[in-house]
DNA sequence: TTAAACTTTCAATAAATTTTGAAAGTTTAA
DNA sequence: TTAAACTTTCAAAATTTATTGAAAGTTTAA
């Protein structure tokens, strides 16, 4: 495979991971690109390689700043932004990690807490169906926001060790 | 809070989850339903809880038993199919993390194993950096799919005691 | 100041996804 | 068989989400 053609597939598939997972195809696309590429790019050029428009991939790159994927850079003598990604793949998976636990997860936490403390009759199995389901599914998402949490205050090769030590 | 809001709450709450990591809203609202009511439900009655169509209930359940979130059941004596959801939450997060390995993280390492295998001038900026981020990110990818083949295998109490021995 | 170079905004448009509902298909009991 | 009870299909419609591009905004250098 040609160098080129494997740009290609792995922008396409980052792309089609990025929106299964609820991530918008051409941020995962334009991350992609820049995971890639050596040097920072400007908007321009990012436009060409990806045939996007010039408001497509300025909103795309402020999302991507805004998750901590991607950081302005200023040339020297130039007016011009470029815009590089962080390639440390721990880094990517922690910040993507952070994002989603403080976008998604606290606040179903939070309902969560809210829907157990909810009074009924524990003769009614309409609530005792329905307690007993809330309350198993808060604590899947404490454990799983706890498991989080460490993971975010790790060092890869500490938790990768942790892990397999586990996991054989 | 009543039991009837806390139920429409816990609805919305897990259909927007849902689509908020690529899964179908009606789906996550449909399986929310079952897994808060005792008894199995008709298609019919499922259109009714949630206002929506034949067609869509059907294919959404169909979907649903697809996943391995919902199983249907016959009563003696009846017509109609009822469908009712298995309500062990660790069942819940295994299926799905089964599936989402089986649909999306497979066809991707293997993608990745290929790009890795891809020749270039080691001394070319372009090719150096497209190999350094392909290879971390098979690591990463391979390591995620190892620790999810010990969850698959592994029982409930034995892996959150690990998970949460290592986290203290 | 001015004007060129560059960035941001956002209403309109396009694309993708989801839903509907009526028709076709299937199963069962008599 | 038949017909009622029920399930499935799928083209069209509705909805949601993403993208465009031109106009407005900002910054910089002279």
């Amino acid at each position: 495979m040609e160098l080129a053609e494997a740009k290609q597939k792995f922008i396409e598939a980052w792309g089609k991971l990025g929106s299964e997972w609820g991530i918008n195809r051409t941020m995962a696309q334009v991350h992609a690109l820049l995971l890639i590429t050596p040097d920072p790019l400007t908007t321009e050029e990012i436009m060409e390689a990806l045939s996007i428009s010039r408001g497509n991939a300025n909103m795309t790159l402020r999302d991507l700043i805004g998750w901590g994927l991607v950081e302005k850079q200023h040339k020297a003598g130039e007016r011009k932004e470029y815009f590089f990604a962080d390639k440390n793949t721990w880094n990517i998976a922690r910040q993507v990690a952070k994002e989603r636990r403080k976008r998604e997860l606290d606040p179903v936490i939070k309902l969560l807490d809210e829907l157990t403390k909810v009074q009924g009759d524990t003769k009614d199995p309409a609530y005792k169906t329905f307690n007993q389901s809330v309350t198993d599914i808060n604590k899947l998402a404490k454990n799983v926001d706890k498991t989080l949490e460490t993971m975010l205050k790790a060092e890869e090769s500490w938790f990768w060790g942790s892990i397999i030590k586990i996991f054989k």
